[in-house]
DNA sequence: TCCAAACCTGAAGCTTCCTTCATCTAAACA
DNA sequence: TGTTTAGATGAAGGAAGCTTCAGGTTTGGA
């Protein structure tokens, strides 16, 4: 896969008014509208505008071209999820592990499914905007706070931590992704949630320092 | 997102020599090979054609259009994977539910790492194809399997099978492809399949009908 | 009140790619 | 060897959408 860099994008206008930050909001917004309401092979630049009640050229005033539109939109929501979870991690610092595992996903669970149709509808516009780095940048920031988190926690982890973050954030991150994608109705949220918490708190309890063998017979990967 | 059902496809012609059936197989490594090379963007259907070494023309023969031709792309790599997680399941039929979890796994990871490139690849086109509506067939196919070979164990489960396939799916498809995603360097990829075994045996020995509750504490999830 | 800067407009140019079809070649078969 | 059917070709039609730019409107301050 050829990395579009892309070349240095030309800078464009910056809000000054009152009157063009709204403008540029309306333009995200409208963005995830259209996305939402008619699919990504709808989402056109014209369209986007048309939504968010400007004209094409308006939008071309602040965005350099669509490409950036969109990983401006996938950036928003995305920073909000690392958000919540950063606020989790602060929130439990210093906790036993498993309860600021639990804490994380929770939180990080409530941030991802609160406008679960806009979630789900970014989800298909991220590779045609390089979304990976993105996804990748935010995932780092949300890595180290739950590092950091987890190293505050009374009880010692016996595997390096960076790997039992890796392994939550994956989960996490694969388990919303599926729930989402598999359309699975609202009532059953609860229920998946509650098994996602506790494979990571097993998973948590297994990779303790002290206990790990006792608790649950760490099998070996063959191969 | 609307459902793009797509018309009825015109049919198109079978292969029926033997020089027909390669060519509708060059053209489907085609796909992968300037996919992976030279990434969707430039994922045409001339491109691949003259990869495939033949001509446009020959390839709408056998694909009513470059939509149909990704999807089964898609598709048949998708299949691969799902085969494997069936052959798995028979194997490790009547084991008990951590050996059949690992054996799962295993057998799914080394399905997906092989050629991890198109793997990655494919992700990207997916979201343009509906590829959604082709995995969520191939999960239910591989769920189908799953479950029945935890039915098949010595051990009872304390929460539904469909909800412990469900997570294990998940947790599964997650891991992999935030592996993918991330490019992370191979040599720490055994690292992270033994991570994710551990968090899936412990998740499938925290949800064992009798001794669930002396295992892990299973949190209740709150809220 | 008037000017300059900020902001907005949208028709049309431009590029790109999918798809077709009239025509040609190769294979099977009598 | 002649005929029929399968298979292959690729130039060109057509549709679609991104992006520009020359010119209009609004705002804020002098």
């Amino acid at each position: 896969m050829p990395v579009t860099l892309g070349p240095i994008e030309k800078p464009r206008k910056q809000p000054i008014q009152a009157r063009s930050t709204a403008t540029v909001e309306a333009i995200l917004d409208a963005t995830v509208q259209v996305l939402i309401a008619e699919g990504k092979d709808r989402l056109t630049t014209t369209r986007i505008a048309h939504r968010a009640g400007v004209s094409v050229g308006t939008l071309y005033q602040y965005f350099p071209n669509r490409r950036s539109l969109l990983q401006a939109t996938l950036r928003r929501k995305l920073v909000t999820v690392t958000e919540a979870i950063e606020a989790a991690c602060l929130e439990h610092r210093g906790e036993r592990l498993s309860a600021i595992v639990e804490g994380v996903a929770l939180a990080f669970f409530r941030a991802k499914m609160r406008d679960a149709a806009s979630s789900l509808a970014l989800y298909a516009v991220s590779s045609d905007v390089d979304g990976l780095r993105i996804a990748e940048e935010l995932r780092l920031r949300s890595g180290a706070a739950l590092a950091e988190a987890l190293e505050s926690a009374p009880e010692r982890l016996s595997v390096p931590t960076k790997e039992a973050v890796f392994a939550i954030q994956a989960a996490l991150s694969g388990m919303s992704r599926t729930l989402l994608e598999t359309r699975m109705p609202v009532r059953d949220h609860a229920t998946v949630q509650r098994n996602l918490v506790v494979m990571l708190c097993s998973y948590i309890q297994a990779v303790r320092a002290v206990d790990a063998l006792q608790a649950v017979a760490v099998p070996r990967a063959r191969q």
